[in-house]
RNA sequence: GCGUUCGUAGCUCAGCUGGAUAGAGCGACGGACUUCGAAUCCGUAGGUCGCAGGUUCGACUCCUGUCGGACGCACCA
């Protein structure tokens, strides 16, 4: 459908030229890639449509009359290369596409190893950064937002052709860190999560909570993890024993979560190991002007003349601060894996920050700054309001997905799925990751979400549940397939029957799988894929229910249409795979 | 105060690089299971796309202003 909509332009465009010399015009005719085209509001109007009211004044036509005569100009062509006809729909030249040729070439792409690829970003490395947890507490749902936004992207582009490079820059030195370690210290009598019986990152998070009752009990607490911090960057050996054993059980914690939830990295690129990062680079910069000095020592940059700030980039100890890391640990990862693009995916509220970062690699001359992208997603926020820790509103990803679990194995139960489920609590994980990770992911990045938690619980609607139930349906039509079921074993496949309407709209929402591929990575919005997915199991609910397969009378239609769900279905699978959403084959 | 960003149906969200009557889901109401699994499907009701200008043959989409919300403007990360 994709080779079809680009055969169309050329055409079009062809016939264009042609026009405009018999009318002796001599204006340059615009380029086949930059003919627009779109879907016609309704089936009825055809296929494809593309506008003829850019062109009206090229030609001093108007549009309505422009759309006529190319549309007898373009017939030879297009039968020529059965791609269906072309008519005047008022000011729009509309295509009716030939079915049985698109069946044919979507049938065979479909059941290719590459359906589900395209070469959009073919060639080129992407490096993600996401993730990047603090090793002082668990998970909770805005990092989940972060973990699938960042893993759904890094799986879409690469399906797009890029190379990737994922990955997870800990945030595991620092004051915070200090004051887990702080009230471990005071409370913890050297216990471990094992004693306690806590996940790691759990047992962790519970002492840096504690740590607000030690500072009621200790005024002096702040300035200790204060001075905890300075023997930490000093190499105190017990400091960096605790220190180091704490680290250890947050992330044996943290990666049993992305364990659970399917996230992965190719490295992990911890801030005690790149903090130092960047201050040779910013020395270098004062040297050329990029930064100044301060009376006190301190060295800052000044980007005022772009409506930016002033900025500090080391203390007047010398010392570097977030910024100077970022610019070091950029400049590094070029260095290591020369990429095309690396993306950032961090909370909106650092928008400034890399504003700031991606504005100061430009001036220290590196040409690929411009190749550095914010991928800032909004808030996750709580029918109450905010999450805040101290008010304990914060919603643990574990006991989030545990609940989920929960209620997708009573659903299970009430449906009376056991047998036919096998496994019930695996599969009621997969239904839950499915409808927590569908749920993060249909809203597009940019801006704040509501997390409903009674909504999210629920499996009915525009929700991942419901696109795993489709994609079961659809299995459960194969599997009675290949269980000597049905009258396809009867008929023999052919393209031309689905050339009914009802047969057609699935035949074009499946063929739009590429497309949908591409757009989600060349925008870097998930959402898009999301909202494909969601239009492509509404459709194929739509269209099982009234167009019987295996047990229709005519086996070879029968045949013909079991080969449009295996299509349907290896696009369900592939594009749930992109979202991190689980597919099933039974629920 | 300055900057960034969001503002579409009662609620939660779509709306592709501006294009033909603005779409889903939830909620409400009414239908469909001796028929490939009803976590489903079909129908009805519900919107002056925050507001006001501007650009354009054409604006939910671009520009300006304005109102409202969120976030940011640390020698924290």
């Amino acid at each position: 459908m994709v080779q079809s909509k680009k055969a169309w332009k050329r055409i079009i465009a062809d016939a264009m030229a042609a026009y405009a010399r018999e009318k002796g015009i001599e204006a340059a005719m615009p380029a086949a890639e930059h003919i627009v085209a779109e879907r016609p509001p309704r089936p009825d109007l055809g296929d494809l449509g593309f506008p003829m009211f850019p062109y009206a004044k090229l030609f001093r036509t108007a549009p309505a009359q422009l759309a006529g005569a190319l549309a007898s100009k373009v017939q030879s062509p297009a039968r020529a290369g059965r791609l269906g006809e072309a008519s005047a729909e008022g000011p729009y030249l509309n295509v009716r596409l030939d079915r049985a040729a698109e069946v044919a070439s979507l049938l065979a792409a479909a059941s290719a190893e590459s359906w589900g690829r395209v070469d959009s970003l073919a060639g080129k490395k992407v490096m993600i950064e996401f993730s990047s947890p603090n090793t002082n507490k668990p998970l909770h749902l805005g990092h989940l937002r972060n973990d699938v936004i960042g893993e759904s992207l890094a799986r879409t582009m690469a399906a797009a052709g890029a190379s990737l490079r994922k990955i997870n820059h800990p945030n595991d030195r620092g004051v915070h860190i200090c004051k887990s370690m702080l009230a471990y210290m005071a409370y913890g009598e050297g216990r471990t999560p094992k004693d306690e019986g806590l996940k790691g990152d759990h047992f962790v998070g519970k002492y840096y909570v504690l740590f607000n009752t030690l500072k009621a009990e200790r005024p002096s607490a702040e300035e200790e993890a204060q001075e905890l911090l300075r023997k930490w960057e000093a190499g105190d050996a017990d400091v960096l024993e605790l220190w180091g054993r704490m680290k250890t059980w947050v992330l044996e914690g943290i990666r049993a979560t992305y364990r659970r939830t399917g996230i992965d990295f190719d490295l992990y690129d911890f801030e005690s190991e790149t903090y130092q990062l960047g201050k040779d680079e910013v020395v270098k910069g004062l040297e050329r002007g990029v930064f100044y000095r301060e009376e006190d020592g301190s060295v800052w940059a000044n980007l005022e003349d772009i409506g930016l700030d002033r900025k500090v980039f080391l203390r007047k100890d010398g010392t570097s601060l977030y910024i100077t890391q970022d610019i070091g640990t950029a400049i590094s990862r070029h260095g290591n894996w020369p990429y095309d693009r690396l993306i950032y995916v961090v909370g909106n509220e650092q928008q400034y920050h890399f504003k700031v970062l991606f504005e100061t690699l430009k001036r220290l001359g590196f040409e690929w700054a411009s190749d550095l992208h914010h991928l800032a997603y909004g808030m996750v926020n709580l029918p109450s309001g905010r999450m805040k820790t101290r008010e304990g509103t914060v919603v643990d990803a574990d006991d989030l997905i545990d609940e989920l679990a929960l209620l997708a194995a009573k659903e299970i139960e009430e449906k009376g799925r056991e047998d036919a489920v096998g496994d019930v609590d695996a599969v009621a994980e997969k239904v839950a990751l499915g409808a927590l990770h569908y749920y993060l992911l249909q809203t597009s990045p940019v801006k704040d979400m509501l997390y409903d938690p009674e909504q999210s619980l629920s499996f009915t609607g525009d929700t991942g549940p419901y696109i795993q139930y489709m994609g079961a349906r659809a299995s459960s039509i194969l599997r009675k397939h290949e269980a000597g079921e049905g009258r396809a074993h009867a008929g023999a496949a052919d393209p031309a029957l689905l050339s009914g309407d009802a047969d057609w709209e699935l035949v074009k929402r499946v063929a739009a799988f590429p497309e949908a591929i591409e757009g989600a990575a060349l925008s870097m919005e998930p959402s898009v894929l999301a909202n494909y997915l969601h239009d492509l199991a509404a459709d194929f609910a739509t269209w099982y229910r009234d167009n019987p397969v295996l047990t229709n009378a005519d086996a070879d239609l029968a045949a013909t249409r079991l080969e449009l769900v295996r299509a349907t279905k290896r696009s369900f699978e592939r594009a749930a795979y992109l979202l991190c959403v689980p597919f099933l084959e039974s629920m």
